[in-house]
DNA sequence: CACTATAGACAGTACAACTATCGATAGTTA
DNA sequence: TAACTATCGATAGTTGTACTGTCTATAGTG
């Protein structure tokens, strides 16, 4: 296909897709001439990738740059890990945050098997530092409770990517996974606090919230 | 206390300062003359939480207007709840969500008692939809698993905001909470995404790992 | 009385993600 | 085969956001 019907297919403006081959982020097509190119549908997925990393995914072009490269790499799957969990890290200077909030993190995430450098270990220690700042209170019996279920989140992360199974899916599904998982995961974290605050102070209405949604 | 020593306790930049008064983040100084005016404690926390809504919240400087208006109002605590919602959650197009997506998000909600306007249900449709475009697999096992996690993650919000006292300070926590807790389930994901794929596939290599922060 | 510090208005900066224009050429259609 | 549309690649322009700097008149300070 050409590029008009790159552009229909993904819904995507052409002078956004260019930008995007400018940036590296999406392959050249197989070149028939010297001002013509044939795309197919590997461009296809790979612009829905990348309008994912950058849309949902929140990514910025450069990070969304690394992490395909690191995708269309044979690194081992592990490596690709390290680089999307990076990406989608708010970056965080790692001499900003304090010694002290990595002991408090360190303490909540006892026994767990990681380095030092765990970008969410750093990233922890920076949000719960803001939180106090505002907050002058102890948020460790509610964070506790956000590692518990960030493990089982975690847990059916590793086994959606095992369910893949070449390579290259895998690593895609890493990639994706890591992103939009953020995002997945802070939209039911709404929808579940509107549940539990409704069915905890108004029990009486909760039947009737249901019935809204389930009749609409 | 003055401008200077404002921006000195809370480290920003003193035209960062004017520029929050300028967009009606941070109130005005009580005024000593045409041209002086005094800031107290309250100035600080409010910067605080600016800086912690801007920064590790991601929030705009529109949006986190928006917040800071609804705990300054006499709103009930419900009505801040949503301002905080919608400002923390990725504005979403309604119509840009296809009632396919909304289907199968409100089938992993079952028995939930949210509205169907509830910021998190459309925001997990367009999520879904956007993995589906990528990764041709239904999502939907992992999905259940991050609403089971999202429970547990909005039982504690809920405790949290329980255990402030006065209707400001639930307000505030509220936004906070709201905010930063995306964040912070983030950083736990990473951690603990570390922490099950190494004791899955290395567990010889766990113990190692765990000695290394331990013993710095 | 120097000297520094405001307040407030306004202009300027830096960066990111597009979006538009252009000239030379290629494909497509009447 | 002429007219029309599409493409490539280079370059420039636009939009939006979060600051950052400059300026003037005035105020506090040693």
């Amino acid at each position: 296909m050409r590029m008009s019907e790159l552009s229909r297919i993904t819904e995507t403006p052409v002078p956004t897709v260019k930008y995007y081959l400018r940036e590296g982020l999406l392959p050249p097509g197989r070149r028939t001439s010297p001002n013509q190119a044939q795309y197919d549908d590997e461009h296809v997925r790979r612009i829905r990738l990348i309008r994912a990393l950058l849309g949902p995914g929140g990514l910025d072009v450069a990070t969304a740059r690394e992490v395909i490269a690191a995708i269309d790499s044979d690194l081992p799957l592990p490596h690709v890990f390290g680089v999307a969990q990076r990406a989608a890290s708010v970056r965080v200077d790692d001499r900003a945050v304090d010694a002290a909030a990595l002991e408090r993190v360190d303490a909540l995430l006892d026994g767990f098997a990681i380095h030092p450098e765990n970008p969410g270990r750093i990233a922890a220690a920076a949000v719960l530092e803001a939180f106090d700042a505002v907050d002058q209170r102890n948020a460790d019996d509610w964070s506790r409770r956000y590692v518990e279920a960030a493990l089982i989140v975690a847990e059916a992360d590793l086994d959606t990517v095992e369910r893949r199974v070449t390579r290259d899916e895998k690593a895609e599904t890493v990639v994706v996974g890591t992103a939009l998982g953020d995002a997945l995961f802070a939209a039911f974290r709404r929808a579940a606090q509107e549940h539990v605050s409704t069915t905890r102070y108004e029990p009486e209405r909760a039947d009737e919230i249901r019935r809204a949604r389930s009749t609409p």
